[in-house]
DNA sequence: TAATTAGTTGGTTGCCACAACATACTAACC
DNA sequence: GGTTAGTATGTTGTGGCAACCAACTAATTA
């Protein structure tokens, strides 16, 4: 588990090519001489630097500025084919799988259901025929394939890609990285579901360029993806981020009890159950919502998106449940505000489709209860990509990893 | 704000000279060969960076192990001798200075009352004079001085080393820096004094070679110094750490107010004049207490030190509240936990020197309270250096900066 | 044509890796 | 006790490589 502290010239070209890489990621376009200004490094520097990747194909010129005097810069780019990237995502009722390019887009996407109660290799059969699919539509955008990014739920061993435990799939020590990358010959990363959301909404979301963010995972659950000091912090096991069983009560009796077999947890008072409880206890006491007709038309069961239906026709116990229930998510969110003074909070996850409904109410009652000094400098918001924020952040995980190692992509 | 994400030669040198000592600050005694076995570097690299450090007089040859076959190895070590440094504590109603040698040892100590009603000059001037009061303490050692670290409650701009926002104080935006340089002429750091005592775990106390882990001040509020992924976190505006302020309920009503406005913090449960208030409810129902009697033989009202005095003397109402509140605190606890999965949380600051009280239920809080595959790695503690942590931490920053940065010591 | 800005070329410096070497001990055997 | 083999430590000299620097060419505007 020693990680490498030493440094040789190796390391430096490589620290040097991330650093103009990622500097054109996030402010392209730019020309040699501005990167040089921007980096601090030597002219002649960015010019090599600039060549290798060109050669990698990582970037390209793609114009020529001449505005002001003086002799015209070439402007430079990310090239958007550099390659293509599988991006996998394990829920816990579904699989799915995107194609993007080396800019996040999405070339091709599919899901499928899957059952949670079926065995691990029949889910694992799914998914890898998911896999075999989306390589078929990389190699019909021709273009090279940088890696496989696999989110799930639970916790992971980043340097092998197994998944140590998963709770809600009720998986232990699954080989991920083995599996998936010995039929493929893939690159494979495996990451938390929360933490590659993180990564996506930093690369190519809401959160570009911030240092300091956390994401919130709202469904079942309430998971974390902590961001901070410009890497993901994922703890001594990869556990961090559990915001959810945040005790909120000083007193058991009366509590409601949560499944981590605790009383007073954040997330029972703020997950998706939570939301149709409050729903279903409006309906006991007042009929005036279209709740049930919808119920009966749709012969469904009371879920999120049904009172998201609602709550879009105007129906007032919906949208009041959907306040109430970012009230409470506000006063967990406030509570992460004091302890982490982040730039920016960002919920998403499956409850991020009533996010509209749920943030006037969470917004407020995160600036009533963090502290004054920190809460004027925080941002509140939805994610980028809604329910999709794991998913592309899967492929983004495989980009993060060639902005850090631009080498990995061969010469051509 | 940009920092420097490029590298060159003199950095790489740096990174290996940083590397090599701050092994040896570790693991010490260590050969060359042990040097270069653990840190990967080719032998000839390390005699010339171990050379480099001799030069600087940070380590010196302690002796030569014989052990086994082969030519006996030249140990190494740390010269606790490299220098000195003067650590500053700016308390709320008192001012510390310490003066330690290069292992954290301390040469001098001296504190003096501080009137927290009192103009800030005149507390600056009081800290200003102690400040040079430990200058002819470095003098008598003999020793080339390293800097001033000075630890102060509240939020700090660490690039320009002044005190932004201290509440407490009630000081505001003071370039403490310029103010403790300029007549010394010293490389001042300023920190906060739980990142400070975090730094000092770190490097001289419990948490030492940890990468993650938690430091809670506990005193009038909750603080806490977050060590993650093997440095300080500080969020956007160096805010972070205000664990104490966590709601705990969720509805308004009958809850503890806090100063912060809010109801219902974590801090209100467990602070020291929580702890006061938990005697005082428990003298009014049942008086067989010694406390009443200690109050008056001291003629002192209700505090930490007197509560303890009772507990030790087994006064089961003060063992009992200390108890109480140890439980109160390891709720939060458990939320860090759960939230960050640390390899260690420490308790320190004025409460901890209740600690051997508070310890076994705020242990048993964590265990009952933490998802439980977190909870089996965390060690919970209490700080080494108990009241002292902080001004530790002020001379323990200045000590982490010249393993940062070792060229900063001249060759000599 | 002069001024200005962009980018390249050739040479220098300084770092680490590598391999060969020198050093200093133990082990074992006569 | 003396000799030789074996082993691990630490040093020396060479080469590769990356960034720096200064001087250059290139392309444009005024």
């Amino acid at each position: 588990m020693e990680s490498k502290n030493t440094a040789d010239q190796a390391f430096v070209r490589e620290m040097n090519l991330s650093s103009v890489l990622r500097l054109i990621f996030n402010e392209a376009p730019l020309s040699r001489a501005q990167l040089a200004t921007k980096t601090g490094l030597n002219k002649s520097t960015i010019s090599s630097l600039v060549e290798d990747l060109l050669d990698r194909q990582l970037i390209h010129e793609t114009g020529i500025n001449s505005a002001g005097t003086g002799r015209p810069a070439t402007l430079i780019e990310i090239n958007p084919k550099a390659g293509c990237i599988v991006g996998v995502e394990l829920g816990v009722d579904f699989v799915a799988a995107v194609v993007t390019d080396f800019m996040g887009s999405i070339l091709w996407r599919k899901q499928v259901g899957a059952d949670p109660a079926a065995a691990q290799e029949k889910t694992l059969d799914q998914t890898l025929a998911l896999v075999q699919e989306a390589l078929v539509a990389c190699r019909d955008v021709n273009l090279p394939i940088l890696g496989l990014g696999l989110a799930t739920p639970g916790t992971v061993d980043l340097n092998d890609g197994v998944l140590i435990f998963a709770p809600n799939l009720h998986w232990h020590n699954i080989p991920l990285r083995k599996i998936f990358s010995e039929p493929t010959g893939l690159k494979v990363f495996v990451e938390n579901d929360a933490n590659a959301a993180a990564v996506a909404e930093h690369l190519f979301g809401t959160a570009r360029r911030l240092k300091d963010f956390i994401f919130v995972f709202a469904g079942i659950g309430l998971g974390g993806g902590l961001f901070l000091n410009g890497q993901l912090y994922r703890g001594k096991n990869g556990y961090a981020g559990e915001i959810g069983h945040s005790p909120f009560a000083m007193a058991d009796s009366l509590l409601t009890p949560c499944h981590c077999g605790n009383r007073g947890c954040w997330e029972t008072y703020a997950n998706q159950y939570s939301i149709i409880q409050r729903v279903h206890a409006r309906l006991e006491v007042k009929r005036s919502s279209v709740i049930p007709a919808l119920m009966a038309e749709q012969n469904a069961p009371l879920s999120i998106s049904l009172i998201k239906l609602a709550a879009d026709s105007g129906d007032q116990e919906a949208i009041d449940s959907f306040a109430e229930a970012g009230a409470a998510m506000g006063r967990g969110f406030a509570g992460l505000v004091n302890i982490f003074n982040p730039e920016k909070v960002i919920m998403g996850g499956p409850l991020s489709v009533a996010g509209d409904y749920l943030l006037p109410s969470l917004k407020q009652t995160v600036s009533k209860h963090s502290l004054p000094e920190i809460v004027q400098e925080v941002e509140v918001g939805l994610s980028a990509f809604g329910r999709d924020a794991s998913l592309i952040g899967a492929a983004a995980i495989v980009v993060d990893d060639v902005l850090a190692n631009p080498t990995l992509v061969e010469r051509r």
